[in-house]
DNA sequence: ATCATATATTCGTTTATATGTATATATGAT
DNA sequence: ATCATATATACATATAAACGAATATATGAT
């Protein structure tokens, strides 16, 4: 565990706000690159360092790819995880991201992106 | 108040070591410097960089510049300092500083560095 | 087999960060 | 006034990070 590389992850805006995202619910690539507006080589790639600094994990399902926070990362972080989660709340787009993902999902099949 | 700001500059061991020694007391920058063995001008910036973020304050008294980490900000930001006091304790090289410190205390009167 | 969709990765480029070295500034001691 | 000490900053350089564009790979549908 390197808690600079954690904090080095997590000093980044993009991937602050996918993890206000991801704190209460798991998400694939696609979801996320459309509801934060970005590229889906971008999305992937911050996913992915995320996900090498043990932040997030990932399940593959079809063509899908889905990330959320890592459990055993949460578990031995659980102060840190509850600070974070407080303060990505507070991002001045999280209500924004989350009304964007709503909007989505209603717009969308289960199975589809 | 910027997030991934704030994490930005804790990102990096130097900083996280830096605020190892300062949650329990304040320090001028030679004493920084001399215990995590690290150049005056490193050290300076470091400090400089923490204290833009909002993390840290700064008193001057005759040629030393004492640093602790800002009241404002620790309130503020209450949850994430106690997560982030935790962790830093944990880092491998907190007790070595720590010691280093005390060493370096004992052997310096009060008004020299 | 072909095509569409989802994801990851590579390459090149731009921008940011860290650090050594040197220097400027401030304070106090002599 | 001169010197020593403490701190900050400027400059140059090396390293890392972010990102667009293109491409590779995997999966499912037809």
């Amino acid at each position: 565990m390197d808690l600079s590389l954690i904090f080095k992850v997590l000093g980044e805006e993009t991937r602050l706000r996918m993890l206000g995202l991801l704190f209460d619910r798991e998400l694939c690539v696609c979801d996320i690159e459309s509801v934060l507006g970005i590229s889906q080589a971008n999305a992937s790639r911050h996913l992915a360092k995320m996900k090498s600094a043990g932040i997030l994990s990932s399940r593959k399902s079809a063509q899908w790819v889905y990330y959320d926070i890592d459990k055993l990362f949460s578990d031995a972080h659980s102060d840190l995880m509850e600070a974070l989660r407080v303060e990505v709340k507070k991002l001045p787009d999280y209500k924004i991201d989350i009304k964007n993902l709503k909007a989505a999902k209603k717009n969308t099949a289960q199975d589809q992106c």
